[in-house]
DNA sequence: GTGAAAGCGCTAACAT
DNA sequence: ATGTTAGCGCTTTCAC
């Protein structure tokens, strides 16, 4: 089982090491008859190019960086295998960086992590894709970046985005073709630019239709399946309760779901939720939620191709990729109930 | 932003870059006094080793493989967090493997990544604990491995296991407790030994309650939420149907809730049903389901450093260690309807 | 179009 | 307890 290096590929092959260096990255200069005489060579001995020796010469390491926070979703579980993918295909690995983004240690550890394995670039996502300590500590470190679906007001770092905003005034236009017209919104983390993104798109869909917004129909929530019950509490006993409400994700509708069934309300017959995001737990809960499916794999996908691109070219193209969200309709929205439009 | 080397901070520190190499890997016989003063210089430079050099020099990559199926399940994500800190806090990172079990390229595709990433050990995890064809590929390679959670009866590679067998059983017990004897099992998928483990314990507890086993009352599930569905469909619609179901993870579970509540069925009055893993869904549901917990992090954990041993030791310790489960109840199990104890 | 020599940053083996 | 030398497997530089 001993190892097969270049040298034995380059002895076998008849030609210099540097000839199969040559090959192995596709350089030019090579003729093709040496060229399949080496990839001949290649496969009678099975030879794998070692990652390591390339990265220390080359001062490439072949290694990306995915940033995100540590929770169990499946945001996290598609940014992943999208990036992967990708990496895999171009013949980089990619490390995985479940971070907490409110550790006070969070720029000390990255930073460890990142010099030590000599990362040659990074994917950051929400809420990383907006922290400014983070992004200035990249730049000085001239690490080139990518930013998933973070602020687009921030500049300086490009950056691959769905529009959010867009896509909750959809669901929202929805809400209000179906009849609804007290629309609640539950908001998400307000560390996530998407969560203010989602929330304007509300606001913009409520104006156009001449609805008023009442500021106890905006709750202030924070992504997690609690803080949707919580909300939901509080919306559903308003003496001016909604029939529709909006969460920013699917876990705080399902929240909402598991309360009003608590107080027998029937959804959507009695009150329309909806969702954000598409979770599997969309799918899985009774009524399935309508949602909004964003193109996550195939953001990633793009993330990942940019950084490439950049270091291979150095430097990043700087800008920003648009993509566009999808509403879903499953069960759990219907026209608003009649009595609504008596009151 | 010049690169700090070794050579750096020996100069600095006034000593053989062997000397810095020594501390660097907490090596016997170096004085204290000059331990501090390369420390010293360590801070002074913001030195950070080099991976890839270390990894050229010493023939070791610091690199950990993790192999499991590309599912967005919680299972995974746990897997996952519990492996990469333990390697973060050993200086090792973690390569993900998300793999297809069924693919032909399996072994292939694995190979290249495997081969030319270097890595010093691989955590398989189900179904890829159990695949005869992987752990002999593994084994001619002499790749260091850890099986997490596959089959006990295969004892030629060590592995970390949960007794799912007795956790089931508990969970039958538990049925059987409240009352019920019309008691039906889904199994899993049939490509995953703890499956067919977690059938035993339902045997067990069954025949141990005096109660009959009905073929029918043992379906074939996939782990998936539709597979849950259909088996839900099938039992409920049994002439003499069963009043508590046993579903062997919770996504099937989910399934069951919403054939029965379609069927206009009250989980837990008119229906018992349990599922296994406790994934957030069986929260974010309603009712919340009574499940099984699994120490997956533990495990994970466990693994990882069973793993390092080895490297550091070689040869890898071949034995299996167990963790316990852990029975959590809900809302979606109640003592059976009264009914049952009439007919 | 191809090759020889040097060196990436570190550790191994063998000094002293 | 510390240093010297060689070399890991590859790419870079500069020859030809």
């Amino acid at each position: 089982m001993k190892k097969v290096t270049i040298n034995d590929v380059a002895k076998h092959a008849g030609v210099s090491k540097k000839t199969i260096s040559r090959v192995l990255n596709n350089e030019l200069n090579v003729s093709p008859d040496t060229k399949v005489k080496v990839q001949n060579a290649f496969d009678a001995l099975g030879y794998r190019p070692n990652q390591q020796a390339r990265a220390l010469a080359s001062n490439q390491s072949f290694l990306i960086g995915l940033v995100y926070a540590n929770l169990y979703n499946s945001f996290v579980s598609k940014i992943q295998s999208g990036a992967l993918e990708r990496c895999k295909a171009d013949g980089y690995n990619l490390i995985i960086y479940p971070e907490d983004h409110e550790s006070d240690y969070l720029l000390t550890n990255l930073e460890r992590g990142l010099i030590s394995a000599n990362l040659d670039g990074i994917i950051l996502t929400p809420p990383f894709s907006d922290m400014k300590p983070l992004l200035d500590f990249l730049t000085t470190k001239r690490i080139p970046t990518i930013r998933i679906g973070g602020d687009v007001q921030i500049t300086t770092t490009p950056s691959v985005y769905s529009n959010d905003a867009e896509a909750s005034y959809e669901m929202c236009r929805y809400l209000v073709s179906l009849g609804h017209t007290n629309i609640a919104i539950i908001m998400g983390h307000p560390d996530h630019a998407a969560s203010h993104e989602r929330l304007l798109g509300y606001q913009r869909a409520m104006e156009e239709a001449g609805l008023p917004i009442q500021d106890d129909y905006i709750q202030q929530g924070y992504f997690s399946f609690e803080s949707g019950e919580n909300c939901a509490r509080k919306l559903l006993s308003l003496n001016n309760r909604p029939t529709a409400i909006f969460a920013s994700n699917d876990y705080m509708a399902a929240g909402i779901v598991k309360v009003a069934t608590q107080k027998n309300l029937s959804i959507p017959n009695d009150l329309t939720v909806t969702g954000f995001d598409n979770a599997p737990a969309s799918r899985y809960i009774w009524p399935s939620l309508t949602t909004i499916k964003q193109p996550i794999t195939e953001m990633a996908d793009e993330a990942v191709r940019m950084l490439i691109r950049g270091i291979r070219n150095k430097p990043l193209e700087n800008r920003t990729i648009t993509f566009k969200d999808e509403l879903i309709v499953r069960e759990s929205s219907a026209p608003a109930p009649k009595i609504n439009f008596i009151t």
